[in-house]
DNA sequence: AAGTCGTGGCA
DNA sequence: TTGCCAAGACT
């Protein structure tokens, strides 16, 4: 339950099924887990996407070792001292894995209630975040929390949806005071969205004779922390998509290359910007590595690629060159040959 | 309180 | 193409 609740974090059911079932046959404990390298982890959540989830889910792995034996504790305020376990996390393991009687209240049961009760403001924000709290609990049968809370959830997700709600499929449309008023899916109210700013960047795919790839592992606790990529970085204005290769590349690793060739532009969107990927195929030259404490790099076999957990933007470039005609004349062995799964 | 943190599906 | 959003947590 732990493991699911926490994939589900802002992820689709059908999105986390598969991610869920491969985790669980690789790592099926608390100890397991606890064990695992950070590397494994990443790997097993590459593509979910949020990688703090899986970061904080074997740090807590070790502390429900250290400081539950090994038991997960089924008090949700227990719970929630557990990197990764919020609020609703808690309430949902302690509810559904040990039926302790307290209200999961997500996104969905937010809207329900919201809608049911007419709650004006934005639901996940006081004070309506407290009216509806407060109303999760009190609507609460008791000795039913493991069935309920799964029940409204599921309610949300397939009945009271957040546009166009099957309001005559709805098991409490009589008392809905949104659905009275008329207007069920202006509850609740959205917060107004900022435009996302757009940056492109350059990237580079940066082959040895050996047929080795350069890459290098993005700090943890940042975008897409742990993870390996493809060096590059931002492209200045004014700037062309290929003197921003040569300076980052320069700048951050003292690397210097000759451009090969360009594949077609990646675009990817995070949560709260874009990109468009430029990717260069490069051949290396030379390299001085900086003094001090630059981020972790390794030159790897191209067949080697999909061992490492990468962003999947950079999955998408490697997509791309395996279908491309740019792959250079091969000295000894191809680069990069890799097959991502 | 408001920003940060992925990805894929959909209109 | 763009915006919206989906079983949130953390700073």
């Amino acid at each position: 339950m732990w493991v699911s609740e926490t994939m589900l974090q802002q992820t689709r059911v059908d999105t986390a099924v598969p991610y869920y079932e491969r985790w669980m046959a690789a790592l099926p404990t608390v100890d397991a887990l606890a064990r695992a390298g950070d590397e494994q982890v990443l790997r097993l959540w590459e593509g979910l996407g949020y990688y703090a989830r899986a970061r904080n889910l074997s740090r807590a792995a070790r502390e429900v070792r250290e400081r539950f034996g090994g038991r997960i504790p089924a008090d949700p305020d227990q719970l929630r001292t557990l990197p990764g376990v919020g609020a609703y996390t808690a309430a949902a393991v302690a509810s559904i894995a040990f039926g302790r009687d307290v209200a999961a209240v997500d996104g969905n049961v937010r809207r329900v209630l919201a809608r049911l009760a007419a709650v004006a403001g934005p639901a996940r924000r006081p004070p309506a975040s407290r009216t509806l709290e407060a109303l999760a609990a009190a609507l609460l049968p008791p000795g039913t929390a493991r069935v309920h809370n799964q029940a409204v959830m599921e309610l949300g997700a397939l009945v009271c949806t957040p546009r166009d709600p099957a309001c005559a499929a709805c098991p409490v449309a009589g008392p809905c005071r949104a659905r009275a008023a008329g207007r069920p899916e202006a509850y609740p109210e959205r917060t107004q969205k900022k435009t996302v700013p757009h940056h492109r960047v350059a990237v580079g795919i940066v082959c040895r004779d050996d047929g080795r790839v350069f890459i290098d592992r993005r700090p943890y606790g940042g975008l897409l922390g742990g993870l390996w990529e493809f060096p590059g970085g931002k492209i200045e204005p004014g700037e062309t998509p290929e003197d921003a290769l040569h300076r980052e590349l320069d700048e951050e690793f003292g690397l210097r290359v000759a451009v090969e060739g360009a594949l077609g532009p990646v675009p990817h969107a995070y949560t709260h910007f874009r990109v468009t990927l430029h990717p260069f195929l490069c051949r290396f030259a030379s390299m001085v590595p900086r003094a001090g404490e630059g981020r972790p790099w390794q030159w790897v076999p191209g067949d080697a690629l999909d061992r490492y957990p990468m962003p999947r933007a950079n999955r998408k470039i490697l997509a791309q060159l395996r279908t491309s005609n740019l792959e250079p004349e091969r000295k000894r062995s191809p680069c990069p040959p890799g097959s991502p799964t």
